[in-house]
DNA sequence: TAAGATAAGTGGTTAATAGTGGGTTAAATT
DNA sequence: AATTTAACCCACTATTAACCACTTATCTTA
């Protein structure tokens, strides 16, 4: 099942002196009214902070039940994905309050990069995206994996 | 499944004080109602960047969802091919406006080629694309893997 | 083939919106 | 009750998008 969100693109905006930070017109224009606004904010997986429509993380978190806690790995992982979800909404600005914790963890400061990945947006510290994006390349023998499974 | 975009020929036009960049009529017209006049920006895999007609994303963007976050190479891959990706559309003149980064990316200064392949179009630097068009040359082994897949 | 009509490419101006900053009131916490 | 925190509102500025206008090229038709 596909989700109703496209998000794409890259912004580079900054974060005020009371922690807002500001979501790009394009990416909030998408918010379906449903939604009211609502989304969640979470730790990514690498070290940045990962934005769900609320209707998309209720989905995922259906997705997540399914997850027997018999194992390890599963415990972990639900754990440090859930205990650090933060429901909010954006104001009549389109802006919200970044919670303190994950602007540590994500390292934030001053300028924050915003980029729509499909059913999610990321908000990283432009200059660890750009690290990221240097020492991650993908290899060859990746992208021929790839290859097999998407065809772009 | 096959596109219903057949986009061919060059053409050579100026990018304006505003960054804005026609399209010539020829590919323009191809767009259907659908469509509405939209369309995706983004790096191409060469030095250039590509428009696809949205519906045209929309069935790459499709493919892209079956990817989960949870592998690093997908998270790497989505987030390259997404960020740089900007959704527009061409205004009344058939005219749009080339984001700054992609500006960057494709060395794009005053003047630009625009060449209809297929079902994406391609946006040039001239000299570069005449570049490429001289040290890109297709060996013959190529041309016979090529020709076992498509025949022409 | 010439003239008119239509469409295409280019340039600039205005109006709307997006991003950002700050202040005031309400709520929560200690 | 006092202090802090969060929600809400207002305002400024820069950017963007919509609009209008002109020139050149192409097509049509007499």
């Amino acid at each position: 099942m596909s989700s109703q969100y496209t998000f794409t693109g890259q912004f580079t905006f900054s974060i005020d002196s009371k922690n807002r930070i500001n979501i790009p017109a394009p990416l909030r224009k998408q918010f379906s009214k449903k939604d009211k606004k609502t989304f969640v904010v979470t730790r990514g997986i690498d070290q940045c902070a990962w934005i769900y429509p609320i209707s998309e993380w209720n989905f995922i978190q259906n997705e997540l039940t399914q997850l027997s806690s018999l194992s390890k790995t599963n415990r972990i992982f639900l754990r440090n994905h859930l205990r650090h979800a933060n429901i909010l909404k954006f104001d009549s600005q389109g802006r919200f309050v970044l919670p303190q914790s994950l602007i540590n963890y994500s390292s934030i400061d001053k300028d924050v990069t915003i980029i729509g990945v499909l059913n999610k947006i990321e908000i990283w510290n432009p200059k660890l995206l750009q690290k990221v994006d240097q020492s991650d390349e993908i290899d060859d023998q990746s992208y021929e994996e790839l290859s097999e499974r998407v065809n772009i």
